[in-house]
DNA sequence: CGGTCCCTTGATATTCATCAATATCAGTGG
DNA sequence: CCACTGATATTGATGAATATCAAGGGACCG
């Protein structure tokens, strides 16, 4: 840590800390900003120290500061209903948002912790909103992003509403692989960084019948699962189980 | 209509017709946003005749033009999953706003219709984007509307996720109740504008399953239906109901 | 190497959807 | 006012999807 070229080492690691260099530019709160704005955006952005396995972003109730944006891992939010069980409301990947459901009541009506050893960046919403009076861009975008988290959450309901357990899990498998290929992974393989219990819980399932579905899927051919590593195989028939149940013989 | 007093039956009429005379102030947009303002944000709202039941207040795919607020009257929002079938994702009362979910994509992902004749006032949302930039009270107001819309879905989704065919039908009479409660009417009585159908298929259920439950509530002098004319009759029970289901005998 | 959590698999139970038949309601026109 | 029509709602019988219960195997962690 004191060697001839520890001081590059630094520079090199804040190089990277900064939004203008951040490779999620494209996903996260920059988009659509201009280089200007977003050097001013990165003096309000505040990295943070990874958060291990497990760790808190934000508890529930908690009073609401910041935005957070995920840099690199995974968060998953959830909320407490009265009799104690946990719902997840969603999983996070890199340049997503998360805290934005905290605004209207001034306290964090979800939890967030990371599901893996996760990099969060800190965004004080005074500041935040500071900026969106004298940058219209930062509002503009602010809206977008917000809307575009209640256009994911109508999808949810529409899967938990009207879809059966097999379209669910198609339909989640799915989403990772489009979301880990705009991040520049590969869509084809990836690594499951929830449990399977969470992976129920979110889709409104039981443990063993997602379990059950893994190992079906499998016998299928239409994936490959090890653990927490999948590969999805088959990714059509996958799309045809995940979107129209009904099309057996017909159309 | 053309007596001695038709003149100020108009002015009545007209005087109704702003922001700053609308009952629904605290509810609405203008929440939270001081009288001189709330002038400017009058002069951008549109109000248009009423819409008959079954109207569309936008379709969905429409180009994203603004944002309606629900004046009188109720709507329904809902998706098309692509075998079809709708998916209902909200019911709307007065003071509600609807067409955020298209400021990401700047279509509108979901239709919304008419319940029952409703009237709406329409914002475009240029215009209020303006506004915000100058009256920094809008973007803040508008944030919070987007944000508690949020989180009126994560409640949805929990609901779809967790809880039984009783609990869901449960939960939704109540919400509907507490919001005409803060709508200054009964949260005791209530006219469901809504068909079963739409009821079935907002809660995840079968027309069947949601009928069967409506005559046993009733058989448990829970509630007093008869075809769209609702009471709550033991509110208390129906919250015991929508919230903890495993309570019978324990805890 | 032992403990704990997580995952898988099988047997059974339950909830709710589906199918089918009737009943009721809201219009429409005779 | 009444009969007629289609939409909407109720009710019963049956079945399928999925939860729950129970037990064993595997992975991860100190």
């Amino acid at each position: 840590m004191t060697g001839p070229d520890s001081r590059k080492v630094i520079d090199i690691a804040l190089v990277k800390q900064v939004c203008s260099n951040c490779n999620l530019h494209q996903l996260c709160l920059p988009m659509g900003i201009d280089m200007e704005d977003v050097e001013r955006l990165d003096t309000i952005v505040k990295r943070r120290r990874p958060l291990p396995r497990g760790g808190y972003v934000f508890h529930l109730g908690d009073e609401f500061i910041a935005l957070y944006a995920i840099r690199s891992g995974s968060v998953k939010t959830y909320t407490i209903t009265e009799d104690g069980s946990e719902q997840i409301t969603g999983f996070h990947l890199p340049g997503e948002i998360i805290g934005l459901d905290a605004i209207n009541t001034g306290r964090h009506p979800c939890g967030a912790r990371a599901l893996e050893t996760t990099s969060i960046c800190e965004m004080p919403f005074i500041r935040l909103e500071e900026l969106a009076t004298t940058v219209p861009g930062v509002g503009r975008q602010l809206l977008r992003v917000m809307s575009r988290e209640i256009n994911a959450e109508n999808e949810l309901l529409t899967l938990l509403g009207k879809k059966s357990a097999e379209e669910r899990l198609a339909a989640l498998l799915l989403s990772l692989s489009m979301r880990y290929k705009a991040r520049g992974f590969s869509s084809r393989e990836y690594h499951l960084s929830m449990s399977r219990h969470d992976i129920g819980n979110y889709l409104g399932l039981a443990v063993e019948t997602v379990s059950r579905l893994f190992t079906r899927f499998q016998q299928q051919g239409l994936i490959h699962v090890r653990n927490k590593y999948i590969q999805l195989i088959e990714i059509e028939q996958l799309q045809q189980l995940a979107g129209m149940k009904n099309c057996t013989a017909s159309s």
